[in-house]
DNA sequence: ATTAGTTGTCTACACAAATAGACAAATAGG
DNA sequence: CCTATTTGTCTATTTGTGTAGACAACTAAT
């Protein structure tokens, strides 16, 4: 297709770079016309004219006859905090948002090396293994995949599928609070079962953090794994004024 | 192209499919045989076969003819830790790796409304811009964009171009010490000029921290943002013991 | 040596992507 | 009203992607 080949089409580039002009350069009001903006990507007006097309279909832009392409007014992403207070549901709340957790599904598991290390049991230990999804607004964010000690928390699952939220599922399980151990951090692709349950493009970029919670004495309570849309996402960590 | 049309080719897919299954599910040494690869992507296996070339022109696997096709060990990420001190030498050679940064650009600006907000400065103050860019062990990692008041650190440039670090640079402007303030983080695709510089594939991911430095007196030192190749990279966020 | 299983290479064809050019339709400014 | 600019639509052509089938080359086990 050109000198790399990447498996990405032309006007796929395109609508990206165009995207990460508004994004980054910040063009807030008008794209330069399709003409000029052919002759900056080295490609044909049609090309470009199709990735109009895309942008505006994710309606990012907009464009109108006889006076050119707009960028629509953007929303900004949803800032989530991380720290020690990894807290879904009050998070949102904070910034006026309606937050609600799903249960996507839920699976007997034992745990392998992995797992064991990070909650601290034995080699094929039982597990329930708990999927679900942050909802915002109506607005999918989030799947997160929990693994609990079975012989601890038997009864998570129901929990969860009731409360809506992890917090609340502990809770009524018996543990009256816990903190975040660690986050790791990494970002990437989507995986297709992701992009159906999110309702996002196949190609969408996520944030995946690796967490560990435990209880007030250090006891692991559960390995999350979550992947948030990275275009509807922020995740914030603020140091503490005087440290 | 199939059902949903993104832009992207079948070939690409499955060989992100297939780099997924070696990643997360963690495929360890041997490929299915590319016909039933086909089967399972639903693709023509000259398509796999593509796939798989791609994929072992980045170094993932391997192929073998008339054995199969195998997966080559993997170099793990390396692991980057954010927090209250943010220095990347010393985080680095923690790790027994050896650091670089080198100067790719540097520019006077002026502060626009995001800027002189986030500095605490004036609209319109003159800003130093410093391009740099981290190496570890031979491996470009990361490209950053910094901005400092050009009143408060006039030799900033001159003395990360000697330096090749932020940490010392600041340190010859009479800066002793400073904190990480706040980094809020987002993911997406690299931009064509990072991609560039970073020698990475042209549809990598990036992390993306947006971060303040901020002095012993909590005044704002350095706006920097800093986009780390995904693949190579990990942070991590680790809350202390007795918190 | 034979056989089954696997990767490598070749040809051919259908279809999508990208290029090229021309013109219509709407807008804005003099 | 006229003109320049800009988006929308049409046709045609070339290049790239994916599919299909066949066969060669190599490996490992029987």
């Amino acid at each position: 297709m050109d000198g790399q080949d990447d498996g990405i089409s032309r006007w796929r580039r395109v609508a990206d770079g165009i995207r990460a002009s508004i994004m980054e350069a910040g063009v807030t009001d008008r794209l330069p016309p399709e003409t000029d903006l052919a002759a900056d990507y080295g490609v044909n007006r049609h090309t470009v004219r199709r990735a109009i097309a895309a942008l505006a279909a994710e309606g990012i832009v907009r464009a109108e006859r006889g006076r050119g392409t707009f960028v629509n007014p953007l929303e900004p992403r949803i800032s989530y905090p991380i720290g020690t207070r990894a807290r879904f549901s009050e998070n949102m709340m904070r910034q006026s948002l309606e937050p609600s957790g799903r249960l996507v599904g839920s699976q007997k598991v034992s745990a392998d090396m992995g797992m064991a290390r990070l909650l601290g049991l034995a080699l094929g230990a039982p597990l329930h293994r708990l999927d679900h999804m942050a909802v915002v607004d109506g607005v999918p964010l989030s799947r997160s995949t929990s693994h609990f000690s079975a012989e601890r928390f038997p009864g998570i699952i129901a929990a969860y599928a009731q409360e809506g939220s992890i917090t609340q599922a502990l809770r009524r399980c018996g543990l009256a609070d816990y903190r975040r151990r660690e986050t790791r951090l990494t970002a990437e692709r989507v995986s297709p079962g992701d992009a159906d349950a999110l309702s996002c493009a196949g190609d969408a970029i996520v944030l995946v953090t690796n967490a560990v919670d435990v209880d007030l004495e250090d006891r692991p309570v559960q390995a999350i794994r979550t992947r948030f849309l990275a275009d509807r996402m922020e995740l914030v960590f603020v140091n503490p004024e005087g440290a």
